[in-house]
RNA sequence: CCAACGGGAGCCGGACGGUUAGGCAAAGGUCUGUAAAACCUUCGUAAGCAGGUUCAACUCCUGCCCGUUGGA
């Protein structure tokens, strides 16, 4: 049985980089389990700073004007992984989108459902009480079931009538990663919170306010690629940059500068409580915390003990 | 020294003589074709100090302290 390896944890705790050495380690192939790499262009503000000879799969796959989906990285990464296989190499799957690994190693069969784009548009319009009311007329078990928090929730809710309305039979997914090491790299608050500032700084500093204004050039606010960290926070700077000319103004734009970086800074903060929070709940996973100061041997142990079983 | 304005949770802050302001942060959580999305919960019962008015004061009055701005 052909062997995979799996790289997880929240951002800032340096999951590419310890892909890169195990892949040279272990004859290994990376592949990427993130959702905002996949765009092209968008290389700074989703820190794409692998050496520019490294490959990595499923990175600069789309534009950030197309919508992407689970189901299609599901698709895409089992049909690398096999490839990689094939070759009588490592996959290793590396990122912090906890649902794109999720697609890989617990399939359901709601895949089969194709989004209705034109129903969420009209979907998009309605109240979330509204939504609820359809929801429960069409399907009242699934309704009753939704927690609190997905019942107020209206892009679940969305989703949820569009699996109602569709004819479709439900089939299920057979394809399921089993051979794996699921090694998921960890940090107290404290010590990755100053990590991920620090990175924020670097980051502007790498030129990532002209990454933004060449994007918008071709793409704009509305386009999915762009609703992302490290992105999203500077529309208000760059809507006061293009409606005001005058420099008398240049005090008051700086000040709209500095809080949409303070306002990505707390995204960020927030989006990697998340990620721990998806991580926590996976079964089987190797915790290993980059604060400890033996974290690597840790690892090389996990690593050396799965591809030698 | 004088004058004006202000003083509230870790921060910002609207209102207001009595009922949860709200937002941010922080912490926890939900999760299956938007997921770096979207959503939920918790948490903070707080008012510069000393008095007074009042059934009731963050809110009104007096004094003091502190801060900002302006003036000498």
């Amino acid at each position: 049985m052909s062997k995979i390896l799996i790289i997880s944890g929240p951002t800032a705790t340096g999951k590419t980089s310890l892909a890169i050495k195990l892949a040279k380690k272990y004859n290994g192939q990376i592949i990427s389990a993130d959702s905002r790499q996949i765009y092209r262009g968008l290389d700074i503000g989703t820190g794409k700073d692998h050496p520019k000879n490294q490959t990595i799969h499923l990175i600069d796959i789309i534009n950030p004007n197309q919508a992407f989906s689970s189901a299609e990285y599901r698709q895409l990464a089992l049909e690398q992984i096999n490839q990689i296989h094939s070759q009588g190499k490592l996959p290793i799957i590396v990122g912090g989108t906890g649902l794109y690994i999720d697609s890989l190693i617990n399939p359901r069969h709601t895949f089969s459902i194709k989004p209705n784009f034109i129903l969420r548009f009209i979907l998009n319009h309605l109240s979330t009480p509204t939504l609820q009311s359809i929801l429960k007329f069409l399907d009242s078990k699934t309704y009753n079931s939704l927690n609190h928090s997905d019942s107020l929730n209206p892009h679940r809710l969305i989703r949820k009538i569009e699996i109602s309305l569709s004819l479709k039979n439900l089939k299920s997914e057979k394809t399921k990663l089993d051979n794996y090491l699921h090694i998921s790299l960890t940090a107290p608050n404290d010590y990755l919170f100053p990590r991920i500032d620090q990175r924020i700084d670097q980051r502007l500093q790498a030129g990532l306010l002209s990454e933004i204004k060449s994007l918008l050039t071709q793409y704009n606010w509305s386009h999915p690629g762009l609703n992302t960290l490290a992105y999203k926070e500077f529309k208000p700077y760059f809507d006061k940059v293009s409606f005001v000319k005058g420099r008398s103004d240049e005090a008051e734009r700086d000040f709209v500068l500095k809080s949409c970086i303070q306002r990505w800074r707390f995204d960020e903060h927030a989006y990697a409580r998340r990620q721990k929070t998806w991580f926590k709940k996976i079964p089987g996973i190797n915790f290993i915390d980059i604060s400890k100061s033996d974290f690597n041997q840790q690892i090389d142990k996990l690593v050396a003990n799965f591809l030698s079983s």
